[in-house]
DNA sequence: TAAGATTGAGCGCTCAATCTTA
DNA sequence: TAAGATTGAGCGCTCAATCTTA
């Protein structure tokens, strides 16, 4: 164990900023309060996504990103999504969500199939066993996001971040 | 171009929801509101990131993680720390972290160092030239960070924010 | 025995190049 | 010309195994 514990590692950042007068003009150190919101987010991120992929991968051998694009299938209109749409709702490049669909693909959880209305294009669409297995995940997955995530806040602070995601939208 | 333009990709999960009246009980599903906020979270996180990692990477040769481990080894007592103090402060793997100092080395950014009470440990410590590049990317990050994020929101919000990650530590 | 750090193997992603069709 | 999808190359990470010291 490390002699010093540290509780959190969100410091005012001591030094190298406060002295300096804010050097340009234009772009000003962070400040505690910014800094906190900041590399808060990232934290929070970061621990949340951990946990709950370790979580789902061991107990349905489903990565959290496989969980997402089997998410937005099923709840897609007739359970399929152009490879485009579905590379830019969960925020992937085409060519990462190609190989996650290859992936998936094997495992017979998702089909391809050809677009009629665009010979470039083609959908993903979610099997049987696909939709199977989302079922079995969803219960775990769904509590843990309570257990880590939601119950921290009450229904009027859950609105309120809401809110605040859609600000950031560009 | 898609042919659906989508404004968000936060919706009601229509299907498969609704109509299933909680299926065991202890883990009901996820209604709107709890999706909006979770699904948020993901969705900013990435977006922000992703942006502020391509210009960090363009501008200044240096993704985010590095940037982060400079930041954290610049705020510092002697600007060094634990490799495994350095590692969960920015939420790496040790060995995700032996390999990034690596390359920070290799760089000149980092320097290791014994260390002298431990003789099983080592020591990441922020070289001249560490902090030289830092202090050429801090204003370009800075700014992304204010204009991305932090302008967004009032005072009082940046607070409630910092309060909302600090609920999340376990 | 266990903890700090590193190494080998390999996974999952991105970028740039490519092929196909609009 | 440009857009949708895939492929080749390669980067950055994690897990498990290993070495060293507590």
């Amino acid at each position: 164990m490390p002699t010093t514990i540290k509780t959190t590692d969100l410091k005012p950042s001591r030094v190298d900023e406060a002295p300096v007068p804010a050097p340009a003009g234009s772009e000003p150190c962070l400040d505690d309060r910014e800094l906190r919101a900041w590399r808060g987010l990232l934290r929070a991120h970061a621990a949340l996504t951990k946990a709950l992929d370790n979580q789902l991968e061991a107990g349905h051998g489903l990565p959290l990103m496989s969980y997402e694009v089997l998410m937005q299938l099923a709840d897609a209109d007739e359970r399929r999504m152009r490879m485009r749409d579905l590379a830019s709702s969960v925020i992937l490049s085409r060519s990462g969500l190609t190989r996650l669909v290859d992936r998936l693909q094997r495992e017979g959880l998702i089909d391809r199939e050809q677009c009629a209305s665009d010979a470039r294009g083609a959908y993903a669409v979610l099997t049987e066993s696909g939709r199977a297995r989302l079922r079995e995940a969803q219960p775990l997955h769904r509590e843990s996001v309570r257990q880590r995530f939601l119950s921290r806040f009450s229904d009027d602070e859950l609105r309120e971040l809401a809110v605040f995601w859609a600000r950031l939208q560009t």
